[in-house]
DNA sequence: GCATTTTAATTCATATGTGAATAATGCATA
DNA sequence: TATGCATTATTCACATATGAATTAAAATGC
């Protein structure tokens, strides 16, 4: 283990190389891909996301959302809706079939979040989540003052 | 802030994209990819390393290194070099010219590392650190427990 | 010695990530 | 009202991720 093992990127994808398996063997016996169930999930409180929204909480790419929803949009599992207000934007809705997958996904996955939860104690996952976010902000901040000097 | 956005993957991913902007910006001057990176990283030091102690190290699966090799090999910043004993085996090195370049990248590859560790005293660092790891090897013993049962 | 099984790297098909460019619409203002 | 600028979604080119299949070369069993 060099110094580079320790790096915040190494340790971070390891940790997701590690968890992502179970939810993806989950994910496959629907045939959905981690990216479409996100996707799914967000829609499957929401009523109805643009789809900047649904970038930004699902932390996918735009460019990549396209994709994905004509992907899911082929199984009828969502819907684009063009907004009539303001024709630029578009909604993005899980259809009832598309509500009902999620329903029936649900359960398991959370089943795999309870297991990773009982990894830690709750004041250690209190840590890791403060620690974390703590490094986000950290880090947008840097990157303000950069600007500031530029 | 739903229950989703506290899931670890979501956190995970959160965190990696709050940081590697900075170095993708840092690559991008030297018209690298984080992934062609942590190559030529390893390789920085190491002598020769099989490709499948490459894909274990940086983390990249093995399909996705083989193009990752090619194009650091056009580059003149790896070669390939087939093991004489087993003939299966390929063994990459850095060239001159590769680490070189790595020497070159590498003070400003460890500044911003020294910017994220900065978000933290060193004691949440180890915390956080020690929480990964927990959840890494708690994961891989539930895997266990599983196999068994199947 | 030969067939079988393992192993290492690669290929393949498909999905997603990344940064730049584009098309279409909305908005401000001269 | 025509022009210039901003915003939203999309497209494009390229790089990488994922799981299954393939190839070539060991190792193993008989």
């Amino acid at each position: 283990m060099t110094g580079f093992d320790h790096t915040l990127p190494m340790l971070l994808h390891r940790t997701l190389d590690s968890v992502m398996p179970a939810f993806r063997d989950l994910f496959a016996k629907y045939n959905l891909t981690d990216q479409q169930w996100r996707v799914l999930r967000i829609l499957w409180e929401d009523e109805k996301v643009t789809s900047a929204e649904l970038s930004a909480r699902s932390l996918i790419p735009a460019p990549s959302l396209v994709g994905i929803i004509d992907r899911l949009e082929r199984r009828k599992l969502v819907a684009r809706m063009r907004s009539l207000e303001d024709r630029r934007i578009v909604y993005v809705v899980a259809t009832e079939k598309g509500r009902s997958l999620g329903g029936e996904v649900m359960p398991y996955v959370e089943d795999i979040n309870h297991r990773i939860s009982a990894c830690l104690s709750p004041a250690e996952w209190q840590a890791m989540e403060q620690a974390l976010s703590k490094i986000v902000s950290g880090v947008a901040d840097t990157e303000q003052k950069e600007k500031k000097i530029a």
